[in-house]
DNA sequence: GCCAACGTTGGC
DNA sequence: GCCAACGTTGGC
């Protein structure tokens, strides 16, 4: 099994909303870039397992962790003109941009990314290099045991 | 709202 | 194939 972080907006999906969603699963819309893409269209396996994380708020961190659950199939918002994802330079015979669906599996005592960044067993994670703007970051399984037990702290 | 860092585009 | 310009991400 591999492990994953996979950053979504709280105001467009958070981990409550995910664990709201029918089936408490939700297609994991509007990747637009072609490393992110590639890990989740080929890299992943059903069956992962990835920290849910909120980015683009007043606190980033992990929220939670939710589950791969579908093979790739394409992103339905690269083909609808008046979506904000749309990609006029895809088309449905060879479409840009694949996705899976994830599932809740549950949601954790919120982790906040400057306490990731306080702890040097964590100093070499993908999500905290340099000018990382991957929305899609594996994680080592040294990395998600770490903070699996960072969870259960108070 | 600012800005550093990055990825993509497009002219040449 | 290079590289400048531009747009986007995302933390602060």
């Amino acid at each position: 099994m591999q492990f994953w972080l996979m950053k979504s907006e709280p105001e467009d999906v958070s981990i409550d909303d995910l664990a709201a969603a029918p089936g408490q699963t939700v297609p994991w819309t509007g990747v637009r870039n072609y490393q992110a893409r590639n890990f989740m269209r080929d890299a992943m396996r059903i069956g992962d397992l990835a920290f849910f994380y909120h980015s683009g708020c007043a606190e980033p961190g992990i929220a939670g962790i939710c589950e791969v659950c579908s093979e790739p199939y394409p992103d339905a918002t690269q083909f609808v003109a008046v979506d904000p994802y749309f990609d006029p330079k895809s088309s449905p015979d060879k479409p840009r941009w694949w996705l899976r669906d994830v599932r809740f599996v549950g949601k954790s005592r919120y982790i906040p990314l400057a306490e990731l960044r306080a702890h040097p067993e964590l100093a070499g994670m993908r999500l905290l290099a340099r000018g990382n703007r991957l929305s899609i970051t594996p994680v080592t399984p040294e990395e998600w045991t770490f903070i699996t037990q960072l969870m259960e702290r108070q």
